[in-house]
DNA sequence: CGTACCTTTGAAGTAAGTCAACCGTCGTGG
DNA sequence: CCACGACGGTTGACTTACTTCAAAGGTACG
């Protein structure tokens, strides 16, 4: 059930790390994923999926980190999210990835066939929860996404620190996986622009950046105030 | 099952239109609203719901239009969403309404208590799956809206003129339900930029402005090729 | 017929984008 | 071991698109 074929293209089995025991015995439902899935190994930058392959698989996060983006026809990118360990990601509003999926840092992520959830969801109502659950995660991170792209450059800039602070479970400090332009890219900004807002931040002693991909909130509630 | 107490303060009586015959047999899932549910009408400006209030009704327009929307601590309003009749409105990522809905102009709503259906969806897996591509379908607008505040002016009005005609079912024509402000907080720009940029694209005779809320689309391909 | 709201238009200000150069870090190879 | 090159990040000068402030039409409704 969960050793079938891969959705990935050449070098698929040299990429599967230790195949977890075949467990039987019914876990909860947020454990699915580790029961039911195959850990896959992905290098920075590698593609785990394309925009406009069919999306048969759900994918959560073991380590490293991934982004999710869209290539518009004039070469902007825009990112739709970041999924850190624990996250889970793959939902789409169809059978088809209507964005691209990447490994920002290399990393590990667990793969569960689709079909094999939505079966169990057929028969089982927690299952079919569960799926509804992640789908409406994944709806409230694109409001939340909203809420950031209609503010200041400053305001965006706040509320990702603070977000990606929450999700890292630090009140003080956030550790960056990405690059500059990446964020740029998520808050519809340019690299100028985000890295102007860090330093105008440091500055007036919001945050400190002790090096490019460490940020520390030195004053979170100023921080607030931006992100309104 | 269908007449049970309204989430609707004061004049809720008042408000329902005839209730329908309780029609047992089953019917196909996308008739569900209209057989669980009870109309009721809303004026022009009028609440449906209020962030912060428990999301416990669904809702669905069979007449006029509606939109969500937050405001944020400055006063900024930000819409989410345009809903038309046929759409089906009020889900959210959890059982706390985030965005308030208000009536545009005034219609009628069918509204179907939350628990009634995932009561059914519990046993039945074809409601839960039709709750599930409801909340997939918010979501493809939600990253539909992410993609149009990220570009320029005239290609997030022109955005959403096409994506507007394409419900409404016309490739020629677009009747606006809702003023400038309202397109104004849906696109992230003020109302002055969005009156400039039709003008101008009527200056350009990629559309025409018989009224202010009627466009018709006369180069519709030049429109495609700004929303890109 | 009048009033209130919606929309358009103009002029001036500003935040963010663009273009370009420079700096720091890391990894590689001479 | 040092030098070089590539990459990511920062900073500066200038431009532009959008906002802001203000006032003047239009339109609809009582």
């Amino acid at each position: 059930m969960h050793t079938e074929t891969l959705p990935f293209h050449a070098p698929a089995a040299r990429r599967m790390v230790s195949v977890p025991p075949p467990r039987r015995a019914t876990a909860t439902v947020g454990d699915l994923f580790d029961v039911m899935g195959v850990p896959m190994q992905f290098a920075r930058n590698e593609e785990v999926y394309g925009a406009g392959e069919p999306a048969d698989y759900f994918y959560k996060v073991k380590s490293g980190c991934v982004r999710t983006y869209t290539v518009s026809a004039d070469g902007r990118r825009q990112i739709g999210s970041f999924y850190l360990p624990g996250d889970v990601f793959g939902f789409e509003a169809g059978d088809i990835h209507s964005l691209s999926a990447e490994a920002i840092v290399s990393g590990t992520v667990q793969v569960v066939k689709r079909a094999a959830l939505t079966a169990r969801a057929a028969g089982d109502a927690s299952v079919a929860r569960l799926l509804l659950d992640l789908t409406c995660g994944e709806l409230r991170r694109a409001q939340d996404h909203i809420g950031l792209l209609v503010r200041s450059a400053a305001e965006r800039v706040a509320g990702f620190l603070l977000a990606l602070a929450k999700r890292e479970g630090s009140a003080t400090e956030v550790v960056l996986p990405m690059s500059r332009q990446d964020i740029a890219d998520y808050l519809g900004l340019t690299i100028e622009t985000v890295s102007r807002t860090l330093t105008q931040l440091e500055s007036t002693a919001t945050i400190a950046l002790p090096s490019a991909r460490r940020v520390v909130l030195r004053n979170a509630a100023a921080l607030r105030g931006l992100a309104a």
